[in-house]
DNA sequence: GTGTCTGCAAATTATTTGCACGTTG
DNA sequence: CAACGTGCAAATAATTTGCAGACAC
């Protein structure tokens, strides 16, 4: 597992130090985290970790696409692992995100709304808030 | 225009005072905009307003669900007069923001994919980023 | 008149930077 | 060993707060 991080670090021309292996495990983990909750998860498992280290890595790792930033209104971006194209759903109440796959109709929405209005689509995100399951059965 | 403004304030149980007006009217004009745009454009017309009473406004509009933030991917957020559902077209380029409507189909698959998870939907943003029609024409 | 709002300055929080040293490839 | 990355401390930027006076209603 730490193996399949060092390579991808290392095919996206960054060095695998056990800095970025923490960070990106950590993030693989929760799945979506916030630069805080990174750095709180980090320091555990390698306690000289520093602040500013994190901050530098997560930057480089979305400049490399290995990483993606994700923007909420109301609370701290959350970055995660780039994979395939999803959505998310948003917890408002325990600010736990989701992702789930979006359907092919729905993307292809996108792609008309996008060239009616002569716009070159790069990306979509469809986020989507409310309560979430377990929040529901409280 | 103002008179508007105003009421809309009154409404919703917020003092008309002129730094308010100039705030919305300015988001108004401008469509979307920073807290830094919102400060610039508002001095013009309001030579002492502070960063401070931005900032403090903003969010009580933002409580009063007069205005809507929205968390952009790689710059700060902008805000913009809560009106009807609709999605956002986002020029990576020069960081202008249009407003598209959405259709019923999309709205709908978005009810759809909430509830085949379990999660209450409360709202939904579809952000599309890409490059603008001007920014292509260039 | 009174409670809310403003502007200012100071406090806090978030992010970036410079640099000496350590590590990876 | 060369380039790149780390940790620390200091610098900047962003946002919030406290408070005294001003204004809306």
């Amino acid at each position: 597992m730490q193996e399949k991080i060092v390579n991808s670090l290392k095919e996206h021309g960054l060095k695998a130090t056990p800095q970025r292996v923490t960070i990106l495990s950590s993030i693989d983990k929760k799945g979506h985290a916030n630069i805080d909750e990174i750095f709180n998860d980090a320091k555990v498992s390698h306690p000289t970790m520093s602040l500013a280290t994190v901050y530098k890595n997560v930057t480089s790792l979305v400049e490399m696409h290995l990483l993606k930033e994700l923007a909420l209104t109301n609370e701290k971006s959350k970055y995660e692992i780039a994979k395939s194209p999803h959505s998310h759903l948003i917890c408002k109440k325990c600010g736990h995100v989701e992702d789930i796959m979006l359907s092919d109709p729905l993307a292809e929405n996108c792609n008309r709304l996008a060239n009616s209005n002569s716009f070159k689509l790069e990306e979509f995100e469809l986020n989507i808030y409310g309560i979430c399951k377990s929040c529901l059965g409280e």
